[in-house]
DNA sequence: GTTGGAAAGTTGACACTGTAGAGATTGAAC
DNA sequence: GTTCAATCTCTACAGTGTCAACTTTCCAAC
């Protein structure tokens, strides 16, 4: 689990200290555990030492919550693609970079993931959920764009930024399926980072050929 | 709504008429409605007007019946694939109308496809979901092995499948988040088809390059 | 045609859920 | 020491998924 996210005050003075941060680990838990399908919110709260009805009282709702969770997780996912980004130099292996920390965090933080695109169960216009994703979105804009510019591609920066965090969406999407799919076939089980590289060297391909 | 998908069978004689498939229907309009969040299998049989322990007898478990509208929904994207594929020679523009056809099923049958990698809310072991499953994938893998064929393209066939199955997937997963910030830049609204064409064209650039 | 028996659907019950409202407890400012 | 808002609990209510027992309907064998 990545460093606390810096939106979120940690909040000191608490009757039982730092409530809003153990419900949150705490609904983290629960979805690990039982699925995001299953998820309830007294049980989060059980396991955090409080009534069923206290998350209320700072989130709100039970999508209150889930979108407080999915806000850490965007926070996590610029923390962690930022620091993979540090002093790479080579805008494609910083790319790379970029792909394998997002694909790495998905793998460890399957909770978050799982919440962050789930427009059902969340608040997709909460503003403080838009301002930490455009940051995290920003990031690999930023690195596209500097891919564009070194090597002068005729591409579309939008565009481009969209297509690469398309393919990284997709296969953390996709990962389970894939697996199971490399199994059925025989075939020797993927690893994803390899996958990361191997992508975004198809698509960085793909843009210098225009 | 495509056609009726071959794998379940309509089944005559029921007490009520084909109740199976009326609450694949009823499934489907609340999910639509509520959103998969909010899905109550109650509702569902409310909507069938069958009383709520009807749908037991035939799914046995409220994933049961999900497991069978995503088994619908893989059905309904080999339908809609494979037809959109007919008649198209050039294995570039088959794979573009794949693409197409694919994010445009995600539109009108939205419910489907939230189902259908919903690993969470489903039995992803079911056998006719991964059948039906497989069949699906099978169209866009015999596509890109014509394009690899007929281009002697240098390239793994399972990975540039699955580059292009998770390019697509993403694409679809982030639909809504694009527009949200195509707006907040003030960037014209994205058409995913559009995109769609251009993200094969750059992936298949990509293939060609190596 | 009658009659078993299985399939299809209903009723009632249980434990569990999310949330609303009213009440209790705490900590600190004045 | 009092006040007051923030924090948390208690209670209640409508709704949920699923299990067991029951009733109805159909069909096929005799």
């Amino acid at each position: 689990m990545p460093d606390r996210l810096p939106l979120v005050t940690p909040g000191t003075g608490y009757h039982h200290g730092d409530l809003p941060n153990a419900l949150r680990r705490a609904a983290v838990e629960v979805i690990e555990e039982r699925g995001l399908g299953a998820f309830s919110l007294r049980e989060v709260a059980r396991r955090a030492g409080v009534s069923h009805t206290a998350p209320a009282h700072h989130f709100g709702d039970m999508r209150g919550l889930l979108t407080s969770v999915a806000a850490e997780g965007f926070a996590a996912l610029y923390e962690v693609t930022s620091r993979a980004a540090e002093g790479v130099d080579d805008p494609v292996e910083r790319l790379v970079a970029l792909g394998e920390a997002y694909v790495s965090l998905a793998r460890s933080n399957r909770a978050h993931c799982e919440v962050m695109f789930r427009v059902d169960v969340i608040d997709p216009d909460d503003p403080d959920l838009v301002e930490v994703g455009i940051r995290a979105y920003v990031v690999l804009e930023d690195t596209v764009r500097s891919l564009i510019e070194t090597e002068h591609l005729d591409v579309d920066l939008d565009h481009a930024t969209w297509l690469c965090w398309s393919t990284m969406q997709g296969l953390v999407t996709l990962g389970p399926k894939l697996e199971m799919l490399a199994e059925v076939k025989g075939d020797p089980e993927p690893s994803s980072t390899d996958l990361v590289r191997e992508f975004t060297r198809h698509i960085v391909a793909g843009f210098r050929a225009r």
